[in-house]
RNA sequence: GGUGGUGUGGCGAAGUGGAAACGCGGUGGUCUGCAAAAUCACUAGGCACGGGUUCGAUUCCCGUCACCACCUCCA
């Protein structure tokens, strides 16, 4: 079955068709580092973290580009936000910026969210800007005006096809016609020339100045995917005007196709309202991070599909977390089961295996439907339940075959399940100990001195390890 | 005012022109020294509302209402 996606450029759900057969030039707006991430970026960049993965693991060779906007990104009242940071915290514009860039992979890392292959940065590619906007000059999509160069939207017919916006139907302020060079209100600037004492400058044809937010996207992409690539992501609140002004520029000034593809995930919301910086209702990542697991972070993002909005809640966490740790357990019984299982025998679950992986793709190729996906892996752990529960001596072939399953579709593709077998020296001798001590509470249990097992149980959960005693023996899992 | 989207059980959330996934929660069993986990059964007679098309609509069409996003900085 082929990989369906919707392509927002037509609203509608279609074939996935790459330029080059097995290879995905994909490019996704990446964030503006002046701050510290909150969930709705995890949301976002997660999701394409899903989409990413999966592509990779039907056998595409994804090249994978992510940029960080460091320069240009202007607040409504003019003013660069990354500048008025710096001014606010006595510091270098790119020390701020080098600051959250860090912060941001940190964050991302954290979460499990593999690294873009390219994470160019707006300010090391002005020279790839200022090309770009001679050629929309030359070609008579762009002018110069007193206060910066403006891409003339007029001038370009399909401008709004993205967002289905006419131009003539829009509220035009006329805030935006204030005090600036613009022909046409929905002009956007390309490049914008500094005063003097502008910290962040550069030399170009029509004076130090610095590029407009925009721009960084179209002659970013350009540079590393080429003039026509296959995936465009990004958030659903930047469709306007950033996706349609990268679109109008790109196309105008290479008189080809820009993207195929755009996906756009839906907003993360808190009490229905968008989880924001400027109504601070955020979350930060850091924060998330400190009272719920990344993988059950990522699990309560999975429940819903990446286009809808998905509602923040602590009950909503709460619930993916109980809703990620069957799965879990699941996976923790059948590698514990693994360590002394009979290597005689076939698999003899390879029938339920195939069932349920068979659900997880199709779900994953219809626009990458991961609740559906996790439903198949809940289902799928009702199945291993009852196995693992069934009293049954069960083999090594059946045992690593689930173990395999588990790793693949919950592990390497959504990330939420953990690798197993931790390697390091410190877990081993952790472990070691630990069913040391459950050696121990069993000697105690056998004779009846309850006092002493219920002593070592509770003194071994204050550490955070909790036993969780079975009819075949006693496992234990880490909080 | 324009554009796009959403409205499904106590909560979250999939989905389909022909008996409403999945998770959480709840109730009652089983297992168990206790705890925890797991498991079994039950938990929407209806999918915002009103029309229409159809043998049949939650699913398609029209209208209405509500909420959200974007049109002004945010993935």
């Amino acid at each position: 079955m082929p990989l369906r996606v919707y392509n927002v450029l037509h609203r509608e759900k279609v074939d996935f068709v790459p330029i080059h057969e097995g290879k995905v030039n994909m490019y996704v707006c990446g964030p503006t580092v002046y701050d510290h991430s909150h969930l709705g970026h995890a949301k976002s960049y997660i999701s394409f973290d899903v989409i990413v993965r999966y592509l990779r693991f039907s056998g595409y060779d994804v090249l994978y580009v992510q940029n960080l906007t460091d320069v240009g990104h202007l607040l409504e009242s003019g003013e660069d936000r990354i500048l008025k940071k710096a001014r606010q915290a006595s510091a270098t514009p790119m020390q701020i910026v080098e600051t959250y860039a860090r912060s941001y992979f940190a964050d991302m890392d954290a979460l499990g969210v593999v690294r873009p292959d390219i994470s160019p940065r707006a300010s090391a590619h002005v020279p790839e800007q200022i090309e770009m906007i001679e050629v929309l000059i030359e070609k008579g999509h762009a002018y110069v005006a007193e206060d910066a160069v403006y891409f003339d939207v007029t001038s370009w017919r399909e401008y709004g096809k993205l967002s289905n916006r006419r131009l003539e139907e829009q509220e035009t302020g006329s805030r935006r016609l204030k005090g600036s060079g613009k022909r046409n209100p929905e002009d956007f600037a390309l490049w914008i020339l500094a005063p003097e004492e502008h910290i962040l400058q550069w030399n170009s044809p029509w004076g130090r100045g610095y590029p407009g937010w925009h721009i960084e996207c179209s002659a970013m992409s350009r540079k590393y995917l080429g003039e026509t690539f296959d995936i465009h992501g990004g958030g659903i609140d930047n469709i306007f005007p950033h996706n349609e002004c990268e679109i109008a520029q790109s196309e105008a000034a290479n008189g080809v196709p820009f993207a195929n593809y755009w996906l756009l995930v839906g907003t993360l919301t808190v009490d229905g309202q968008k989880m924001s910086k400027s109504l601070g209702n955020y979350t930060t990542i850091k924060d998330a991070l400190a009272r719920y697991r990344p993988e059950v972070i990522r699990t309560f993002i999975f429940q819903s599909h990446y286009t809808n909005p998905i509602d923040f809640s602590d009950e909503a966490l709460q619930a993916a977390e109980r809703g990620w740790e069957r799965i879990v357990g699941a996976v923790r019984l059948t590698r514990d089961k693994l360590r002394d299982a009979p290597d005689q025998g076939e698999n003899t679950f390879a029938d339920v295996l195939s069932a349920h992986r068979a659900q997880f793709v199709a779900a994953m190729d219809d626009d990458f439907n991961a609740p559906m996906a996790l439903a198949a892996l809940q289902t799928l752990t009702g199945e291993v339940n009852k196995l693992l529960n069934s009293g049954e001596v069960i083999n090594k072939p059946t045992l690593a075959a689930i173990e395999a399953t588990y790793s693949e579709l919950g592990g390497q593709v959504l990330g939420i399940v953990p690798q197993g077998d931790a390697h390091s020296i410190d877990m081993k001798l952790t472990d070691g100990l630990i069913r040391l001590l459950i050696d121990v509470r069993k000697q105690a249990r056998a004779e009846k001195n309850f006092a002493r097992a219920d002593q070592v149980r509770d003194q071994l959960k204050a550490l955070g390890v909790l036993l969780e005693d079975r009819a075949d023996g006693t496992t234990y899992r880490l909080e």
